[in-house]
DNA sequence: TTGGCGCATGGAACCGGTTCCCTAACAGGG
DNA sequence: CCCTGTTAGGGAACCGGTTCCATGCGCCAA
């Protein structure tokens, strides 16, 4: 191996301990001396394993993320806020995904998380199972949520009830009386209470309107085909048929809008759609939205688990990021009004 | 700490070397021992430092992989299939997203990968610039592509030329002569040679079918916002219109059939669309294309860099994968015919 | 009986850094 | 002039594993 400091120590004429506080800036060394390490580490091109050094420090520079997609559009966004963060700040990140009812979340908890790899650990919309929690908490390194309330752990998170009810909100105001949910399976609810929240934000709007008994809520797939396939359902009998759908998230209400174009039904002459996320898509479909940034949450979360690295200690709880109603084109008041 | 593997030893009443041989199950150990150390450790709950192992072995069981974006869905497919592969075979993957023209990249390369961190390194739809294809190789680890060719680096991809000229002859053969594409910026070509290999596929395409004079390129960036636009701009004018578009990726494709219904122009009646990807979403939009399976290119170029890992060298050069032409309804006969 | 071999185990070196502790030189203050 | 404090730098321990080498023992063949 080419470069040990070592080599570099040898080569400047000084020992290993005056080379490392040299190339690390702590500790006493002259201009000179600092001068002539550094210059022999760039002839010999050297670089430090940061292996060795973790060991001694004790620090990886190393955080771990647990996800449960990559791919999806809300997911994505998340990851690059946090990487652009952590790479900023010199940490590295890796990458677990951990699919709702895969396998190898034991494998994940006891295999890669369990060993002392990481500085800290960020964890997007998982709902512990059983003792994961426990052995969450057991790696004794900052831990930081995304989504979901996590006990005992900071999490950012947008208020999901409140957020359905605003997207609710908007419809009734609008005059519709007839507004079904397309959401989330509450069976995938393990992973996700995000689901359940919206629902009830959405239930908790049309009691407050009076309109209980209107409640309509259909379960889909998080995705355009999802919200494709809940719409044609929901939309298929003329005569009992919704004036406005609030959907779970702009994929499902973008796959609700070409559901009902294609079943000929104007958006927002005759129905009115409105979803949760502003995805990038969402303008060019001319989608009202709630929006949330999950950028910046990633963003946020980084810094907060890079905090927490630093020493600070954030106490547990949910911190609420704000929200936004975006007006476009999808919504309107209902035919009759 | 609790748990280094001393103290497992000591309590097994065996010796350091003993425990990690026990452990490893490399070496002579008697059945009765290794019972007794596996018992030890799991009563401390003992978990192996890998930093620690790497140190000695030189091996980090981490893998680097660099890609330009994690959000768009191509990208977000072939993570999940380089993850999961690396995940079932015990390493980790750490991840880097390096934009084309990003002042990052430096950093990437001199900081993050240059440290012996990584046992292998993929790298996603990178076209280096400059000395960085030296840095890579200098980093003696093996090191696999997906996407553009990599002088000396085994590489997985698809045959982009050809694969446009497939989508392009389908148009041909359906009868269209004003056959138009919108593809990816040549300005980006510094990091997506795709452009350029798909843009010359159509054209030879046409050329063959002596169409040359038809061609008419439009570039745009490869999502549905930037097919909507290109489209947009393609069709604007109704006395000079193609009546078949190529696009370069199925997002596009799909921004290109939502501008075309907004427009009043029926597809594939009055236009004929085709894309390439076999996005998820294809289905959906019944969108005729030429399917790449990303998720798998993530697969087996995980399979490669843990081969290259195991010690088999893989000779450089591009791999050609398997593609296929899916037809749905946003392709057929032009109006004329 | 002796030599050699296979198995089981312990001691110690080592990977590549960081850091503690110690010494030395050279101030400045009493 | 001596004591103390500050700056520079070296030696060595240490982080937590893995692996080389040496040792001991039982057993079989010569």
């Amino acid at each position: 191996m080419a470069g040990a400091i070592a080599d570099v120590a040898a080569l400047a004429g000084v020992s290993k301990a005056t080379a490392s506080r040299a190339l690390s800036g702590k500790g006493y060394v002259s201009p000179e001396t600092r001068q002539r390490v550094v210059q022999a580490a760039s002839t010999i091109g050297y670089v430090a394993s940061p292996n060795a050094a973790s060991l001694v420090t004790g620090h990886t520079k190393n955080v771990g993320v647990v996800i449960p997609y990559i791919g999806r559009w809300f997911f994505g966004q998340i990851l690059e806020g946090i990487e652009q963060q952590l790479l900023a700040r010199g940490y590295d990140m890796t990458l677990y995904t951990l699919e709702p009812f895969s396998p190898a979340r034991d494998r994940v908890f006891d295999f890669f998380l369990a060993r002392k790899r990481f500085d800290g650990v960020i964890a997007v919309n998982i709902q512990p199972a059983g003792d994961e929690l426990e052995r969450l908490h057991r790696l004794g390194i900052p831990l930081v949520g995304i989504g979901g309330p996590l006990e005992g752990i900071p999490t950012i998170a947008i208020d999901d009830e409140r957020v359905a009810a605003l997207a609710t909100e908007h419809l009734i105001r609008l005059g519709h009386q007839r507004i079904a949910h397309i959401g989330g399976s509450l069976a995938e609810q393990l992973d996700f209470s995000v689901h359940g929240e919206r629902l009830a934000g959405y239930r908790a709007a049309l009691a407050d309107a009076g309109l209980s008994e209107a409640d309509q809520f259909v379960p889909t797939q998080l995705s355009m085909p999802g919200g494709y396939d809940a719409a044609v359902q929901l939309l298929s009998d003329p005569t009992n048929r919704p004036t406005a759908i609030f959907a779970a998230s702009d994929e499902v209400a973008i796959g609700t809008i070409i559901a009902a174009r294609r079943m000929g039904i104007a958006v927002p002459t005759d129905l009115s759609v409105i979803g949760i996320d502003g995805h990038d898509y969402a303008e060019l479909f001319s989608l009202t939205t709630v929006e949330q940034h999950p950028r910046e949450q990633g963003v946020i979360a980084a810094d907060m688990i890079l905090a927490g690295i630093d020493g600070e200690t954030a106490e547990p709880g949910v911190r609420d990021l704000p929200t936004r109603l975006v007006m476009r084109s999808s919504t309107g008041r209902p035919a009759g009004a």
